[in-house]
DNA sequence: ACCTTTGCTTGATCTGGATCAAGCGAAGAA
DNA sequence: TTCTTCGCTTGATCCAGATCAAGCAAAGGT
């Protein structure tokens, strides 16, 4: 893990590496978040032998880029990734950060092509799955197609979520937002909901949340002089997450509610 | 057609129409936008055996509401529908506007729940398809699995394109790209793309593109004081479609350009 | 015919957050 | 060590679009 792969492409492997990045599905950590999700340990079995688990992506490798063609899925196994669509004049807008177990790349199914980048944000081990195996393999495991149902209906309805943030929510709410939904994604995967590091710079986050640097930079000082949380470069830690609760629930001033007959 | 039916529920039936409301799948002008889009016509024949050919709902009427169990999904034959989740704070944000052929409900797959409503913006025919019935039919059809795929992929893709909408763009370029889509998915129809009337009010486009409505006002004044397009109430013309899609391109002023490493 | 409601437009004002502009400390490079 | 870069913070100013406030016309009700 410390000799260095910077660069290397995703596709490459072949190489011994006797860390835990091996691990078969059924012995992953994740198997209660991921793909095998309810599968008969010897649905699993057979998942796992489409799987491909290369060598360790480092902070600024791409998974994929827009335009590539679309041949496989990937999943987060440790560290994390996020993926961005350009916007036509030449900016770009974060899609999502994206935790262990969480599956990238739904969103090129449709058009063969990916819509979007995937560019790791630390050091990261991945997991790739061939997707027309996969497609293979959902028409005879009935579970695993209604898995992987549910996982494109979930990203939907996330999207959903983050269209909310953008449509109807001020800075503040957003902020509050986004700082409790990674607490939560952090806690279901057995790390701390209230002390956690940022892999994302404040840049990114504005961009997620369609604010600008500065605004972030001056909500999380205000945050902390409020007494919700401490910050300390990209250590977070929350002290008051029920006040953080309110902020995004909208116990304070709003824009005015629009409501159509 | 002529009497009312307002107010009815969806899962009513058994009324003997002869219009063209039960067309089957086989004879529908939307074969290929909907889902049978690519199959062989004796798997359309399948499908076309568990779709549910209801009477038709007006102005109003709810295909589900926000917290429904999830049974089907639904389909626009004629008409428009719009998708619209709650916000905490009592609004609402209006997801999408729906035409013939654009499936609806995908997003309820997950929780087995709907997490947003849909209502009927003018007098519409809806097909019903029971999704348990059509999971197992994608089991021994293979196109109409990959279909599905694609078709929740979509979704997603055009959720990011919203995304993106509401994170970078300012008022003017959201409505132009907004009018355009709208021309393009009735063009597709067999419409016309540049003569054509609104079936939902200013206020649900507002909310729909994260604006006030006096904003949405005041741009179809000034795009029509401009010159690229006439309006009139709901109907609207379009006379410069470049003019348009320069808007939208970003050719004007905006907002500093995000970027991060 | 008259009243009420609803949706839309237009004008005046206000403001949250973007933009502009420094400055600062940590991490890496020479 | 010193220099440079990069990410972050903080302050000052600006502005797109929200909000407030009328007024108007179409549609529907009585």
């Amino acid at each position: 893990m410390t000799q260095a792969c910077r660069g290397k492409s995703v596709s490459q492997r072949k190489v011994i590496s006797l860390d835990d990045l091996r691990v078969a599905c059924r012995n992953c950590s994740l198997t209660s978040l991921c793909l095998p999700m309810g599968l008969a340990p010897e649905d699993i079995e057979r998942l796992d032998e489409i799987v491909k688990r290369n060598r360790p992506l480092h902070r600024g490798d791409f998974l994929f880029r827009e335009g590539d063609r679309f041949r496989s899925l990937f999943v987060v196994k440790t560290g994390s990734v996020k993926t961005f669509a350009p916007s036509p004049e030449g900016g770009e807008q974060v899609l999502g950060f994206h935790l262990p177990g969480e599956v990238i790349g739904l969103d090129a199914i449709d058009k063969d092509a990916h819509a979007c980048s995937a560019k790791v944000l630390e050091t990261s081990a991945i997991c790739e799955i061939p997707f027309a195996r996969l497609e293979e393999l959902t028409m005879s495991i009935p579970s695993l197609q209604h898995q992987m149902y549910r996982l494109l209906s979930k990203e939907i309805g996330q999207d959903t979520e983050l269209l909310l943030l953008l449509g109807k929510k001020n800075a503040e709410e957003r902020l509050a937002a986004f700082l409790l939904s990674l607490s939560k994604r952090l806690h279901k995967r057995g790390l701390s909901a209230t002390d956690f590091y940022l892999s994302m710079s404040r840049h990114e986050i504005g961009n997620y949340l369609g604010l600008a640097v500065e605004t972030v930079s001056r909500l999380f000082t205000r945050f902390q002089d409020d007494g919700l949380m401490r910050v300390d470069r990209k250590h977070i830690q929350i002290i008051d997450q029920d006040a953080l609760e309110a902020l995004v629930g909208g116990i304070g001033q709003h824009r005015r509610q629009q409501q159509q007959s």
